[in-house]
DNA sequence: GTCTATATTTCGATAGAC
DNA sequence: GTCTATCGAAATATAGAC
């Protein structure tokens, strides 16, 4: 009888302190990137000796590798209401709205991402060439559908989706360069609401979005 | 006589040297980020053993220091076009082909610029205070005048310059996944060109700019 | 599973001959 | 001005007691 609740109670001691250590490396990665982040601070962050962490990420490479793939699968995740949505108004604007939300939520994972793509995407390379490939084809296919069906502008689709993760994440990854042209104060709720809706707005504009059924 | 000479020559070396070293330390820095960078692999690209950095350069935070203010000096120079200009699609069209433009031949300072800012800018706040702010003001009241002439749509001018620097630096700052997903080819002269169309119209589209003599 | 102490490597920086 | 050799600090990673 005691096997199986030891076992359970390990395994929720576990999945606790790895989410200690993630959360904190995801901090420490973004603010001090992969060569400046030390497992130390890590450590420190995470209210736990450094050496507990190679026990739960042997190496400082994997401990990384897993705080990259996890902002990577909340973005696949937004994309979603971009293949139900019957035009580019619903579907652009909700995938705009969801990308901002999430540059909100997870600035420092988005930071994260960045850095890496920009030094090469030495740990994530695999992932550009298989699941981000698909996932662009897949949304460009949609994007010329909806050419194709007139309810748009005739515009290049991986431009598009270019703009639209440049525009999105560009509030996560420059948060601190908005935040000082802000007069050093974070962006509050109703910058937020005017910053979506000023991307939605040009952009959805700019590729002479028509809508569906309801307006913009 | 020889002391001229000797002064002259010795001042030549001395920029040469500088040069090489400030090349080599924006790529090794765009590459590896300012920790992951070291001395030894600058002084290696640049083709100096490392103690010539030192001599030249005393510490790696000043040789970094520098190649971060070159890239936002080049960025300045670039937006003298938008002042001049009479409307939005001559002023905000040209300013998105030099910043095109920069990103395409400046790839590492671009990313050696934003890897500092999403790290919080800690050697480079006082510019973000100062120049960049002011800078920035100033833009903005000019999109503000073009506004209530009726040239452009009342869009918010702050979000539409990060947008504006969003759009064009990430084709530098993510030139790898870009380049991944053009099938692992850089993009050609006819691409960049697409690119910097697209971004143009879209924008320019979106904030309703509209021509003063010639069209788009 | 946890933590202290330490082995090993590597980096920034410098001394000192040339 | 240039370069070899090296110092001292700091990092990753591990050994081993608990």
């Amino acid at each position: 009888m005691s096997a199986p609740e030891r076992l359970t109670k390990r395994d929720a001691t576990r999945r606790e302190n790895e989410r200690v250590i993630l959360e904190a490396a995801e901090k420490v990665f973004a603010e001090a990137g992969f060569g400046g982040a030390t497992m130390q601070l890590i450590a420190d962050m995470a209210g736990l000796p450094k050496a507990n962490l190679h026990y739960y990420f042997p190496t400082k490479e994997e401990l990384y590798r897993k705080v990259v793939s996890r902002i990577f699968e909340i973005w696949l995740r937004a994309a979603a209401c971009f293949d139900a949505a019957p035009g580019p108004v619903e579907g652009i604007g909700a995938y705009v709205e969801a990308k901002m939300e999430i540059s909100r939520r997870h600035p420092h994972g988005s930071k994260v991402w960045a850095s890496e793509v920009m030094h090469g995407a030495p740990v994530i390379q695999d992932y550009l060439e298989t699941t981000l490939r698909d996932w662009t084809a897949g949304r460009a296919a949609v994007i010329r559908r909806w050419i194709a069906e007139g309810k748009m502008a005739p515009v290049d689709p991986h431009h598009l989706l270019y703009m639209l993760w440049a525009t999105t994440q560009h509030y996560a990854d420059f948060g601190h360069q908005i935040e000082t042209l802000n007069g050093g104060r974070p962006l509050s709720d109703r910058q937020w609401q005017a910053a979506t809706a000023s991307v939605k707005r040009i952009i959805l504009g700019g590729i002479g979005a028509v809508a569906t059924g309801t307006d913009l």
